[in-house]
DNA sequence: ATCGGAAGCT
DNA sequence: AGCTTCCGAT
């Protein structure tokens, strides 16, 4: 019931896409303890502006080093999450403390020695974040191939969200080609979550 | 600028 | 849980 508080200058982005510029499908957004009130995450903010060419002045992917990114205006940078955040007292003091918070996630990391310079942690970032691909109610007596996954936005979203700098599917399949799928909770809720999308960026073979 | 503890908020 | 606020230390 508590939409928008700046409901003025703010064209509700959040929630689902139909703008061009997309906002991000549900499963970017953790359902967490309270179903129906998900908030946008940081890091989803951020992502969501690096993928859009109009904030390219303001924070940019760092070319180079994959999933790195450099903060070029962290007053803006800060604005404009305080913004969708309903924070008017939001600055880059506040802002950074909360990435910091995301080093013992291994969300992100520091780049240390380069100026409001931040990486992404691309295994822990796909693999925890989006593979959710949740197979519902599903028997599942043999199983399934990670071939399949009929999902069309769903991935469509993903890759354009990584197509940018970072993250091939090559690396990212090879980097779980190499450590094998972080190891899936067998029986953590009952809820199976040992498919994994890396099928579902590549051309199929 | 960057870090991380501590307390507070939702 | 995921920040927000504040702040002393480096």
């Amino acid at each position: 019931m508590h939409r928008s508080c700046l409901a003025e200058g703010v064209p509700t982005i959040a929630g689902n896409s139909s703008i061009s510029g997309l906002a991000f499908p549900d499963w970017a957004y953790k359902a967490e303890s309270s179903p129906g009130s998900r908030q946008i995450q940081l890091w989803h903010f951020i992502l969501e502006l690096l993928q859009k060419e109009e904030f390219r002045h303001v924070i940019a992917w760092q070319q180079g080093e994959y999933g790195e990114f450099v903060i070029k205006d962290p007053d803006e940078v800060a604005r404009l999450w305080g913004r969708r955040k309903c924070k008017p007292q939001m600055n880059y003091d506040k802002l950074s403390r909360a990435l910091r918070y995301y080093y013992n996630k291994k969300i992100l990391h520091k780049t240390k020695g380069k100026r409001f310079t931040y990486k992404f942690n691309l295994s822990k970032l796909i693999v925890v974040n989006c593979p959710l691909w949740e197979v519902r109610a599903m028997p599942a007596p043999n199983l399934f191939r990670p071939t399949l996954v009929p999902m069309g936005m769903q991935s469509k979203l993903l890759h354009s969200m990584l197509l940018t700098p970072w993250a091939t599917v090559e690396q990212l399949a090879g980097q779980w080609a190499l450590r094998g799928p972080p190891a899936a909770s067998e029986d953590k809720k009952g809820s199976s979550s040992r498919i994994y999308p890396m099928e579902t960026f590549g051309p199929p073979r």
